[in-house]
RNA sequence: GCCCGCUUGGUGUAGAGGUUAUCAUGCAGGAUUGUCAUUCCUGCGACCCGGGUUCAAUUCCCGGAGCGGGCGCCA
């Protein structure tokens, strides 16, 4: 629990109240927070505030708080700011039909006192407690208000605490936390389109990876490192799991091989959906009261066991081609055949040993270590849950003369690698890492289908605003 | 960028070549109530834009814009 300080504002969140409320009857307190509803039109009212810590009651009578304040809060707006002093009591019980057990007593505050803080505009783009479901796009443009429906803060409470769950794993591994740069001068690493702009009177472009910095830390002798920012890509997608900047969750480690880090993947996934299945059922449940009004099934976390299972490359063309599609080696993995794979693989699982034909020229292969048609088997894999990619990573080529071959076999300069490569002339351990897109894991754990619902203010092809 | 679909009060929807344009939610007013998704009564509020067909288009046709789904692209 944290330490909710009283402030200038108010001496008592309304979760504490909720929580403490045992202890605080007959106690004189100050609280704030949005007016979620009002009712009661005669000598008395009853308001439903809420903060960032909960909701409470609060009673208002005209013959304690004066027959004008009264009439003030009854004319109140919805998600009016309002603040209340008052004493702590129990709430009267509900009537309860013969034979149903009572709730548990719960408190509500008396109110001696009113101040209007701030009087919302009517109507509301949308309602924060109307049963009506709402467009994304219109959730997206109000999102300031989206926020402060119940499932929508519940999903970002839980980004928060995966993150946080994450981070805490990796420590008690080892890893230190690092920050890369997001505006870069090397034109491509290949593959994706960059966002340009101008630095100064230098043409740059804005990161798409913090991949080739990640590394030369450990080059550096950092030996474990992490970072959680964001990427940016200009790539023309309109999907429900692309977004052109996205938070990408990377690490890095020196003496591993792919293997290795699958393994430190496969930890730290147990370890947050451990934590949020121990701490946090409160935002599963409440996501799932949502749910329940949409018709949707429930969420649930399981937390998977370990290992994840392994399919590699060519296990994986093997099973597509079973199951009757034109697929050889050597083509891309796409969605209707990880639709396969997932039919018997439905959670986390990786995909190792890809062709090294396909994987980009940073990763390591083991030379000779080929596939069945003979072709040269990489060091990189993915982590997929489903049919949708999670992670892709892999061990590094540590050596340079390997790199620069690796370089020309790709149609890239060397020399344009110089900032990167230079960092492995002078002792590199062998070393590997790998990327995780934390909206879709938060996708995967709160059941949404778009990763738009996951982020706060999502950048895609056609919204760069709010 | 391609294919398919959608666009009706603030929000989410129903619907028809001529309607008083449906329902829910919301909002306003009133009655009732230690209420708690309050209840009841009354009222308010809408057919994406441009062009065409037609006596008549929000409805049909064409184009545009916006949105959604699927795909492609994507370390």
């Amino acid at each position: 629990m944290a330490d909710w300080h009283p402030t200038a504002y108010r001496t008592h969140t309304l979760g504490e109240i909720q929580d403490r409320g045992a202890d605080l009857v007959g106690t004189e307190v100050t609280v704030c927070g949005f007016m979620e509803a009002n009712r009661g039109k005669g000598a008395i009212c009853f308001v439903d505030l809420r903060d960032g810590t909960g909701k409470l009651q609060v009673f208002l009578k005209g013959d304690t708080i004066g027959e004008e304040q009264l009439d003030l809060v009854q004319r109140m707006t919805r998600e009016s700011t309002l603040q209340f002093t008052g004493t702590v009591a129990q709430k009267r019980p509900p009537k309860v039909k013969e034979g149903e057990t009572p709730p548990p007593p719960s408190y509500e505050v008396v109110a001696t006192d009113v101040h209007v803080l701030t009087r919302a505009n009517v109507p509301l783009p949308l309602g924060i407690t109307d049963t009506v479901s709402i467009g994304l796009d219109t959730r997206l443009d109000n999102r300031f208000l989206d926020l402060r429906r119940a499932h929508v803060n519940a999903m970002f409470t839980l980004r928060a605490r995966v993150l946080q769950y994450g981070r805490e794993h990796l420590i008690t591994e080892g890893f230190k936390e690092i920050n890369t740069p997001k505006i870069i001068a090397s034109a491509s690493e290949g593959g994706t389109n960059l966002f340009p702009m101008m630095y100064f009177d230098t043409p740059a472009f804005l990161s798409q990876s913090p991949q080739l910095y990640k590394q030369l830390a450990i080059l550096g002798g950092m030996e474990r490192v992490f970072e959680i920012g964001p990427a940016f890509r200009a790539e023309n997608h309109d999907t429900y799991r692309h977004l052109n900047e996205f938070i990408s969750f990377d690490i890095e480690a020196a003496w591993m091989t792919d293997e290795d880090v699958m393994g430190v993947q496969e930890r730290m996934i147990h370890h947050i959906w451990k934590c949020v299945a121990e701490n946090d059922q409160e935002q599963i449940e409440t996501i799932n009261a949502y749910r329940e009004s949409q018709e949707l099934e429930p969420i649930s976390v399981e937390v998977p066991s370990l290992p994840f299972p392994r399919i590699d490359y060519c296990e994986a063309i093997q099973m597509i081609q079973d199951a009757g599609e034109e697929i050889q080696w050597g083509d891309d993995i796409d969605s209707s055949h990880c639709d396969i794979i997932a039919a018997k693989y439905p959670g986390f699982h990786f995909l190792p040993r890809w062709p090294m034909e396909m994987k980009p020229f940073y990763i390591h292969h083991v030379k000779g270590e080929n596939g069945v048609t003979g072709e040269q088997l990489s060091r990189g894999f993915d982590l997929n849950y489903g049919r949708d990619e999670m992670t892709s990573g892999g061990q590094r080529e540590h050596n340079v003369d390997v790199l620069e071959d690796n370089l020309r076999s790709k149609g890239l300069n060397p020399e344009d690698f110089d900032f990167y490569t230079d960092g492995f002339r002078f002792g590199a351990p062998p070393h590997a890492g790998w990327g995780l897109g934390v909206a879709r894991l938060l996708m995967v754990l709160t059941g949404s289908r778009n990763v738009r619902e996951t982020v706060l203010f999502p950048r895609d092809r056609h919204r760069v605003t709010p």
